[in-house]
DNA sequence: TTGTAAGCGTTATCAC
DNA sequence: GTGATAACGCTTACAA
């Protein structure tokens, strides 16, 4: 029957010793007499002692967290960053607190808000829009931040980030080499710098080769809206023998408008995903898709806001990390050259470019 | 050039009241004369300033936070639920942090106590077993807590879950009423009790049927013990005509394998998998699922948690949902009727049991 | 209605 | 090496 929760004096009390000794044995901050210690570090555990965080971050004006921002939970590109954030954070003693915007500016700011009130010591933001107006709140609260995924040309930041032209445009390359000429790009909106990269690098690809078309169709921000205008499109038209998705969003959208309608993949068309989960290597056929190593992204991006919040006032970099095009069986050559198998595309792993840091 | 992040004292300073006004205004706890409301407002806008959540809770003792520790955050079933229960905290002006314990019982305690050194108001808890150990820190801490998705017969706690049972049950009948008689169950591992649950409720389904057998398969905890024993069994002997998954997990586990070794679905194989994903209507076939409702799950388990915030020693309730299957192309008649279509099973949703509230 | 002052639990400073 | 003591920013009696 311990009334109510124990506190540092309690601690104290019961080992004899002071209050102060207590926080310098269980935060070793200051040499303690090993006897003392041990009878310190009993007494806290027979009650059960646990630091009051909020009363040590008051005092010390330090706190082992970081904010984490993001578009939407939703989505499991970000929840697989958030997963991956939380492994490096911890890994150091970190807490992480996650925010998520909806997708919303406003929403993003109040979030964002409510994170900063915490004091956080670092924060990670995939800003819903690139050119986001929330970069002041965090400038004016001096607190250390990183940008990811959906980063600017020029924005004044830590950036983390694929190269998005090249990514996108190894997909289109892949595309190309295996006979297609004209591909339809399935873009979530043109409003974000990164989705802007990826068609350009499509456009680039495509740009030397003779019959070459780029198509690119915009899907709104729901699965609704993606597959009205999808099917919109196909009623429009015969589709071209190929097509790139931008995101894992628009990826599924694609592939669900496409099934029913009847199109077949890869006989019908060829389909290049981006982001690259696990239901797409256990599927009929399995998907071709651009993989971000979001694993070391985070890592990076953990990297720079350590160095941040340890005091370094270098100047902002910008990291690119080279995405990866895992070729499976959703693309297939577009006239298939007799005697090819139809076993076209076993996996196999390419290289899209070196990772380099600006 | 501000100086550095504004206090309470330099808002009330800037609008010429004390400290206690400010407080009063901001947390709008006491009447405050319109006039000098608005005085303090503007100067809090003006410096920027926001509320210091640990010194805050400090004088308070209250404080708006909820912490939700589920098995893994790679697990779409726990992100989709941490998102949901996002939803409705912030309705409330509840904050959440998250934890992940990696499915791994020591961690889960390192976190939990991690959490509870916030002191959260409430803690929502997926424990990695059924019978977990973490749940006397709770109850030692004094604070309110839920227990979600893996909870055991008899947990002394407020549980929510769905009808594990009755939900796996009725994709056994679905097969049955199929024409199907043996059945393989793709389980993770029986050491859980909602595992337990879905095999007894698929053998009670199966129990009534002439030549109706249930085969139980364990995968394990990882995609490679998963394809290197679904793998083995199939290299064992002929599987037979339908099988069912009881987590999403093993639902991408299985179909891989199935996919690797050729078995076509649904003809040579009818598949039901465990959680509804939107990949499961985008792929051919599209996959017959069983879909927990991840939503109203939260939104109870926040309801319950509420409640206990507010004071409440009622008896431990258990809220048990139920699931629907969600019916498509991945399951076919066993035995095709003559003059039957191909294009069996679109979509249609069947109600498994009303939910209710014990 | 507003101001004043105490104190939440911790850590840091400074004597001892 | 250890103990008293003050102070972090806020909320809340209580006094005015």
């Amino acid at each position: 029957m311990s009334r109510s929760v124990p506190t540092i004096r309690d601690v104290a009390e019961r080992a004899g010793v002071s209050p102060g000794t207590v926080s310098n044995v269980l935060g070793n901050r200051k040499p303690v007499d090993p006897v003392l210690a041990e009878r310190v570090r009993r007494a806290a555990a027979e009650l059960g002692y646990r630091v009051h965080r909020a009363a040590s971050q008051l005092r010390s004006g330090r706190t082992k967290v970081v904010a984490v921002l993001v578009p939407g939970l939703e989505n499991p590109f970000f929840t697989a960053l958030v997963a991956a954030l939380e492994r490096c954070t911890r890994a150091e003693g970190y807490e992480i607190i996650v925010g998520s915007a909806g997708e919303d500016e406003d929403v993003e700011a109040n979030r964002l808000s409510a994170l900063l009130s915490w004091r956080p010591a670092g924060v990670v933001i995939v800003p819903c829009r690139d050119r986001f107006a929330t970069r002041s709140l965090l400038v004016e609260e001096r607190v250390p931040f990183v940008v990811v995924d959906r980063v600017a040309d020029d924005i004044e930041a830590d950036c983390v980030a694929i190269d998005n032209a090249a990514a996108a445009g190894a997909a289109a390359e892949h595309l190309i080499g295996l006979g297609h000429r004209e591909i339809l790009v399935a873009a979530s909106t043109s409003q974000v710098a990164n989705i802007r990269a990826r068609c350009a690098g499509i456009r680039e690809a495509v740009a030397g080769v003779p019959g070459g078309t780029v198509e690119i169709l915009e899907l709104g921000p729901t699965f609704e809206t993606a597959a009205e205008r999808m099917e919109a499109r196909m009623r429009a038209g015969p589709l071209p023998s190929a097509a790139i998705a931008l995101t894992n969003f628009t990826t599924l959208a694609l592939l669900g408008s496409l099934t029913r309608f009847g199109v077949r993949v890869p006989d019908d068309l060829s389909l290049v995903g981006f982001d690259d989960y696990a239901w797409m290597q256990a599927t009929t056929p399995s998907i071709t898709a651009v993989r971000q190593p979001i694993d070391r992204m985070a890592a990076e991006a953990w990297r720079c806001l350590s160095a941040r919040m340890a005091g370094s006032d270098a100047p902002w970099r910008r990291a690119e990390f080279a995405a990866e095009l895992e070729i499976r069986q959703s693309t297939r050559p577009a006239v298939p050259a007799p005697g090819t198998s139809r076993r076209e595309g076993k996996s196999e792993v390419r290289r899209v470019q070196q990772g380099r840091t600006t």
